[in-house]
DNA sequence: AAGTGGTCTAGACCACCTG
DNA sequence: AGGTGGTCTAGACCACTTC
């Protein structure tokens, strides 16, 4: 124990190298030898094991279950990419999609909501916290702000079920008109993974939403956290300079969910997708 | 220190606790006490701090530097959504784009890109991987794959500047015609983390897009890395039911980026964003 | 009871940055 | 030189699962 300076470039690299080569070796879903066992294969101690299991498990490579082991991760987080031999359409939503409300209250906005909402902070708004559920099993977390007055006589139940856009246009005489919505990368909190469950500090996506009617009146505001590893968005750009005649088809300069990239630098974009950079301090 | 069982809950959880409190009473920039002293003030070790700390940096409200402390973050990592009075326009795509390529090569396409591209994995394609910058700071990392015999004569310094498909139009007669792109939320590596200047485990966007020709040819499969704490998405959707005179505009059904939610589980949606949802084993 | 993962400690040494 | 973050250790106790 006391030679063996040996250049050792973190050991925390060494040990996760190993456990990637243990995780190829073995099919989804079979065990891995315990931590124990592997801090004494490998010559570490528990805390630098652990460290390294804990970026395979945020990776989405391997799951550890509590008094039973560790388990190669049955879901690889990056699949297939239009798998299809000639997919000319893009795969349905699938699953069946349901709603658990968690939350339904009616409370003051608030001054963060307020703003949003462009309401006052003390007017009341509907507060729905729900579960997204995809075959029962949890997929998202949604926070719904409704102005209290627009949806009169609301009830839990009427979000469990059906299109709450179609249910404001023929039960509240409310038109949805358009909305503004940004997407970005995450990653869950102890509240979020509890309820979707998933580890902490999973990779997730959050969606924040304001809905307006036709006359610029804000009618929500929706903010979601999907978890990663089982969602993703897919999306066909039409990217031809000539429309396809009887249908309007959007330039890839104008079409929302591709960068910016070769695009950008020339000034004239009509970018969709923005790089909201901080200029550096 | 033998009494005190006090049933304490996590003491990761008061030292995170306290810590927001810290970030949300100082300013962006502002240092705040070293994790020795917080140790010694919240009675809990290094590591335990440490792990706490951790948390706030992969979350984006902490910074650490080495050597000189630990700081509040300047980017918040959920910006204001449509912060402007009266904003009927989304922000441009901001700052001046260019690229840096680190690495420009022929190669045999290989098992997984072959399969992508519809080729045979010993056929060659350019394979170059560029680094995205937005006013000179890193954004993202771009690996791109082109099948070789599309792009003869293709030099480096023609991916650092210009359009690239009006590049394959104009110079290689390749007209772009459609791409199916994935949209998903991830974590950096350590690989990504370096080249693009952010902690490991940090938020990231990961695309991918498999671009086609009209004859249905594969002329690129790109894969990129974007950074979560610079990046984001938005995008406008219009969500009327009748299209306003002249301008075809999707219905919120067929609009790529606006989750399933409630359309979904009605079976006839064209869903346009998919979970692809792993049955329960 | 025995094994597993989950949490925590006290202390050590290194690398980096600032006086 | 002295402070800071970065890494690592050896061992302890707890909670959960299986036998």
């Amino acid at each position: 124990m006391v030679s063996e300076p040996a250049r050792s470039p973190l050991k925390r690299e060494r040990v996760r190298e190993h456990l990637m080569e243990l995780v190829e070796s073995r099919a989804p879903g079979a065990p891995i030898p315990s931590e124990r066992a592997l801090c004494e294969q490998l010559g570490v101690s528990r805390p630098t094991l652990r460290s390294a299991v804990d970026e395979l498990v945020t990776t989405g490579l391997l799951v550890r279950e509590h008094g039973r082991g560790m388990f190669v991760a049955r879901a690889k987080i990056t699949q297939e990419l239009a798998p299809d031999r000639d997919s000319h359409r893009l795969p349905q939503a699938s699953g069946t999609w349901a709603s658990r409300v968690l939350e339904f209250t009616t409370v003051r906005a608030g001054a963060r909501v307020g703003r949003r909402l462009r309401i006052s902070p003390a007017a009341e708004i509907t507060y729905i916290a729900r579960l997204r559920l995809v075959d029962d099993e949890p997929m998202a977390i949604e926070y719904l702000h409704v102005p209290a007055v627009l949806v009169p006589g609301l009830r839990p139940a009427d979000m469990e079920s059906g299109d709450f856009y179609d249910l404001l246009r023929d039960r509240h005489g409310v038109r949805v008109h358009e909305a503004v919505q940004s997407i970005e990368p995450t990653v869950t909190n102890e509240e979020e993974a509890r309820l979707i469950g998933v580890p902490v500090l999973s990779p997730a996506l959050l969606f924040e939403r304001l809905t307006r009617d036709a006359t610029g009146r804000p009618v929500e505001y929706v903010h979601s956290v999907y978890r990663g590893d089982r969602y993703r968005i897919v999306s066909r750009l039409a990217l031809d300079d000539a429309a396809p005649a009887g249908r309007a088809r959007p330039a890839h300069g104008h079409h929302p969910g591709i960068p910016p990239g070769d695009l950008a630098g020339r000034g004239d974009v009509p970018a969709q997708m923005l790089g909201d950079v901080q200029p550096a301090p």
